[in-house]
DNA sequence: AAAATACAACTTGTATACAGAAAAAAATCG
DNA sequence: CGATTTTTTTCTGTATACAAGTTGTATTTT
């Protein structure tokens, strides 16, 4: 095959995408070149062009001669984080109902299934990827270019938040999961009828344990009173 | 000065987004890579880093082995846009209320004084790049990472939209830009005394009016039927 | 001994040269 | 004369070499 040198390039955007996703590779964490363009047998040109795509879809940060950087998540971007999900959730899965096509449908199906069988017998990192996967299909059926931008931004800090209560395995954790298998469950038939409304309520389902998750193992307190903050600094 | 390399990236990289915004550039153009690095004295490799990131912004198309090309806007991509700018622009001018910095603001009304001139003395190019500047600056103000890259998406075809109707200049039409242009002040208001909702409620007007103008010029009555398109589409 | 500066090693950014693919033009065949 | 295939040309993609910038270290100076 003669297509190396693509298929290398492929491949390092999906090792980056999945090692960011996973938390294998953190937030912040420098990126060396030389090293990476020696380990996929690809020169620093190509190498560069995909730093550049990955920073423009959100998984790295780029500074002017400065090596490229995983992108951060503070608590001010967690805070981003919570009100915009629930809004670009619920137009997503609207419009996905709204549009979706057979062959879309079936990968979602699909989806679920990895997803299953990664919540019976996978790992975190499993887990977080398939469930990525299946959110990353609704956002293929919406197919609405205008949103897609701010809701793929979003799965990847979803995934990353996830990997942190993919991992602690207590008892009620796994229930919650159960729970959200069976809420992707019927975020698919509620697409596959059609049904808007179904799907919009179940993504302001689904968010909500999510949320639950999130606030129990990375939030203390820091964002319960996220509405009342003084609205503009004055200096002097 | 020896930035020279780096400021001619900036140039390039201004000057297509301009030339895209206005329309200079119609959607749909190819690219030529070797004029360009000529005429802004650039080598192809940091040209092409351009062209990439563009295109993780929405102002180009990138296909393999083929030019580049300017994002295209068909009745499609239109669509998509009425049902996601309501929503997003709600979204970022309420969060410009709570979280705008003194200096924003300062930089807000230095774009509106901007778009006055351009309404008074300007170019249709004028209008449309003042108008994009101004909310561009809203987008700064809100601060969410998340929402901002489907905001800047939108900004991008919002300006292409607008200059199809700067240009015809009728009476009416200069009615509404100047209504327009109120509600730009009304806006300020809102967000300097960091009123969400009425911020939220000037989003609405603002882009009703924008809606209307849009409707009367591009469109004749083929998204009049915006909801009740048949949900999926079953093969064979 | 601490701080500052100069130097060296390394890393990022750019240019050029080359390889491969697509488009255009020319030639051959029906 | 038209259609199709082959050749040529043009443009995109990649690699390498070079320039410029950054960082760490060592030496010098106070």
């Amino acid at each position: 095959m003669k297509d190396d040198a693509k298929s290398r390039k492929a491949e390092l955007t999906e090792h980056l995408k999945v090692s960011i996703l996973t938390l294998r590779l953190q937030p912040g964490t420098d990126l060396d070149e030389a090293h990476l363009s020696d380990a996929f047998g690809l020169s620093r040109t190509p190498l560069r062009e995909v730093f550049r795509q990955l920073a423009g879809e959100g998984y790295l940060d780029l500074r002017t001669n400065r090596s490229a950087r995983v992108s951060e998540m503070s608590y001010t971007t967690l805070r981003d984080f919570f009100l915009a999900a629930p809004m670009v959730y619920g137009a997503i899965l609207r419009l996905a109902a709204q549009n979706a096509t057979r062959p879309q449908i079936d990968a979602l199906k699909e989806a679920q299934q990895a997803f299953k069988a990664a919540l019976r017998s996978g790992s975190a990192e499993d887990r977080a990827l398939a469930n990525n996967r299946f959110h990353d299909v609704t956002g293929e059926m919406s197919g609405n270019v205008y949103l897609l931008p701010s809701f793929n931004r979003l799965l990847i800090d979803h995934a990353r938040i996830g990997m942190t209560f993919y991992r602690p395995q207590t008892a009620k954790m796994t229930e919650n999961l159960s729970e959200a298998s069976n809420q992707h469950d019927a975020i698919i038939a509620a697409i596959e009828a059609g049904d808007e409304a179904a799907a919009a309520q179940l993504a302001e389902d689904h968010w909500n344990l999510s949320r639950d998750q999130i606030e129990l193992f990375v939030m203390p307190d820091a964002l319960d009173v996220p509405m009342g903050v003084p609205p503009l600094s004055k200096p002097a």
